[in-house]
DNA sequence: ATGGCTTGAGTGTCAAGA
């Protein structure tokens, strides 16, 4: 069995207590951050080592900044989209056991039609062909992160508000639908889950108590490895504590036969 | 309601998130 998560924990310099606590409570082999909003001097290596993982990261101050907690140490690291130049950290590649993973914070966008948008676009393009080359060289590809896409309207609390705005536009869903075309599969969509599942809610207005979220943090696996796919879950938990991410951690389950 | 929180920067108040 070998446990894969993702969590944008919206700074980890805030959220590394809970992140500590949940690492002890679930015990993943791998756990992979978006939006550590830390500088690389600054990332807790010493707190995360003292817990039992190896890790390695991506950041910049403030913004972005991507990590891959892992019991095994990491291999074959690489950070950043090759062909496509980008001051901002959005994407830690790294191998571990069997697995290569491709750990990323796809732009928000903003709003339709923005700078932003036209940028996450892009960003989203250069993505599917640097997956088509990395398939090719690693076998048992996982990408997992906050896509900032919900897929299908079932995945937005309010499809008709949310209809053509971003995280839901038409070319937002395009590409993440060519993702899958490519060969991944939306492990989550492989078991029978709860109604109004999400992995976002807004801080404002009460969003998580009143169900009003956004399914946008996905983990997508070679289509190889879908039969040995075992579980996959949104841990709502942390969503409830004081001071939480406005993000929740997916978690999944792989059979590793042994 | 270009609103409603939260974080980081930096010490006044804005940018950015989604």
């Amino acid at each position: 069995m070998f446990r894969i998560a993702t969590w944008n924990v919206n700074s980890l310099r805030v959220r590394l207590p809970v992140v500590l606590d949940w690492l002890a409570r679930q015990q993943p082999d791998v756990l992979a951050l978006q939006e550590t909003k830390l500088a690389d001097a600054d990332f807790p290596v010493d707190a995360i080592q003292a817990a039992g993982y190896q890790v390695c990261f991506s950041g910049q101050k403030t913004y972005n900044g991507v990590a891959v907690l892992s019991r095994i140490a990491a291999g074959d690291i690489l950070n950043g989209l090759p062909d496509y130049p980008d001051p901002q950290r959005r994407l830690l590649a790294v191998s571990v056991g069997d697995y290569r993973l491709v750990n990323v914070y796809i732009p928000n966008g903003s709003a339709t039609g923005s700078d932003k948008y036209h940028y996450k676009l892009e960003w989203l393009d250069h993505l599917i062909h640097f997956l088509a080359a990395e398939r090719s060289r690693h076998p048992n590809l996982i990408l997992l992160g906050d896509f900032n896409i919900a897929p299908e309207d079932r995945d937005v609390y309010d499809p008709l508000a949310w209809q053509d705005a971003i995280l839901c536009s038409p070319p937002e869903r395009a590409a993440f639908s060519r993702l899958l075309e490519s060969g991944l599969v939306d492990a989550f969509r492989l078991f029978d889950q709860p109604e109004k599942s999400y992995s976002w809610w807004d801080y404002r207005q009460q969003a998580f108590r009143r169900k009003m979220g956004l399914r946008i943090d996905h983990i997508l696996i070679d289509q190889a490895l879908a039969h040995t796919c075992t579980h996959c879950s949104i841990d709502t938990e942390p969503r409830k504590l004081e001071r939480p991410s406005d993000h929740a951690p997916v978690i999944l389950e792989l059979a590793t036969g042994s």
